[in-house]
DNA sequence: AATCCATTCAAACGCTTGTTTCAATCAACT
DNA sequence: AGTTGATTGAAACAAGCGTTTGAATGGATT
């Protein structure tokens, strides 16, 4: 937005915290990213401390923004919302088009939480958390318990953070593959009808790429491709 | 086993540096938990970094001794193997009867990739990767990519992993249940059940405890219960 | 022009880090 | 008993850390 000093460190911060982790980054080296004195950090916030903090709130507002949740159309059969929905939560992962560091810090903050998880989790999770609930229940019978709902949800977001978190392995076990990360969209397609074959609301489909009748082409516009 | 400094130093050294990460933690904490001088990494090792490498590979092979594979018998049904499979993962990492130290050093290597990574890979999550693969090739039709085969494995996996590395937030935000945790054998229940309904190998059970028939209440002894 | 206030800057603070040094120790072998 | 070689010990090392200080800067207000 503005390029203040105060924004600029927030920007360094948010870059060099989510690439060492808060113990390994060090002032000066955001500092010297910024183009900011030392001083400025005791003098902008309080303390490094402050500052981490500060990044963290600045990165899930930005992320937000980035990739707003779609509009469902108010008819969309629900399993078209849930291919929209994996569709956002990919593109938010690992869509390569911005600056990657805003959702690898939320990450390390929800893996190992400190005084910013809980705003993490109310500002950014909850309300994901909400979408895909919401999602789930128009395709799941009515007798399930809560806690079974949740299992599911879990499943589904599981499966998404697994691509993200573990990339590196997977390219090193594939290897077979050179190095080439797949396809967002193969991914997303993917973890759609193992869900929706899961909970009984698909075919039994196994896999993206082959589906055997046109019967689950599902393509959504997802957030803002145009 | 023997109660050396070097096996002392490596003991004390994976705990710390599962519990803060590697630059968090310091050689003198170290040191001390291990009631061992300063000098004795130097020694005995060629410094923090190497002390590093030697507490990885050690869990790696303790991990291993601890929650060996279990052994099917050769005519168990392909999904109770899945099940038994499961069942083992999710005993190595969420089971609190050993020291907890071993998973998460290897789990903090896996995400975040160092020199120590390729030995974890080939010794650790390759075996395992192979074992879940040949089970699930039992169960899936012949016409699949090997692209595909490998996102369902993942799918598989990034269940189990997503209940170990998030659980503080799944706490978070199931608040509704009283900050305990959900119970192993329901776990690998509901993943194992989630995937074979999803490769169409299973009904399309949706969740654990509700088995509509008793058509799939498998219960293997997963190891060594006995 | 003079005052004020926010901001920047270089330097130093006290502290902890990983590593090195070298003398002290101890068991084993001649 | 004496010597050797491996191990331990306390102290010091330079380097880096987060933080503090107090003077310099620059623009707006009186």
């Amino acid at each position: 937005m503005v390029d203040t000093t105060k924004q600029r460190l927030i920007d360094a911060a948010g870059a060099i915290f989510a690439e060492k982790g808060y113990e390994a980054a060090s002032i000066r080296e955001i500092c010297q990213l910024a183009d900011a004195n030392i001083a400025a950090v005791n003098y902008h916030f309080a303390g490094k401390r402050a500052l981490y903090v500060a990044a963290v709130r600045h990165a899930q507002c930005c992320r937000q923004e980035d990739v707003p949740f779609p509009e469902f159309p108010p008819d969309l059969a629900p399993a078209d919302q849930l291919r929209a929905l994996i569709g956002v939560m990919f593109e938010r992962m690992l869509s390569p088009h911005r600056p990657q560091w805003h959702l690898e810090l939320m990450l390390r903050e929800l893996a190992r939480p400190t005084e910013a998880c809980v705003a993490v989790v109310d500002d950014y999770i909850r309300p994901m958390s909400d979408t895909l609930r919401a999602i789930l229940n128009q395709l799941l019978p009515a007798d399930l318990t809560e806690e079974q709902r949740w299992m599911i949800g879990f499943s589904t977001v599981a499966q998404v953070l697994f691509y993200y978190t573990h990339q590196p392995i997977i390219r090193v076990l594939m290897q077979s593959r050179d190095g080439e990360a797949l396809p967002l969209d193969q991914l997303a397609d993917h973890v759609t009808r193992f869900t929706l074959a899961a909970i009984g609301a698909g075919p039994v489909v196994v896999a993206a790429g082959v589906s055997p009748a046109g019967s689950h082409s599902v393509k959504v516009a997802s957030g803002r491709d145009a």
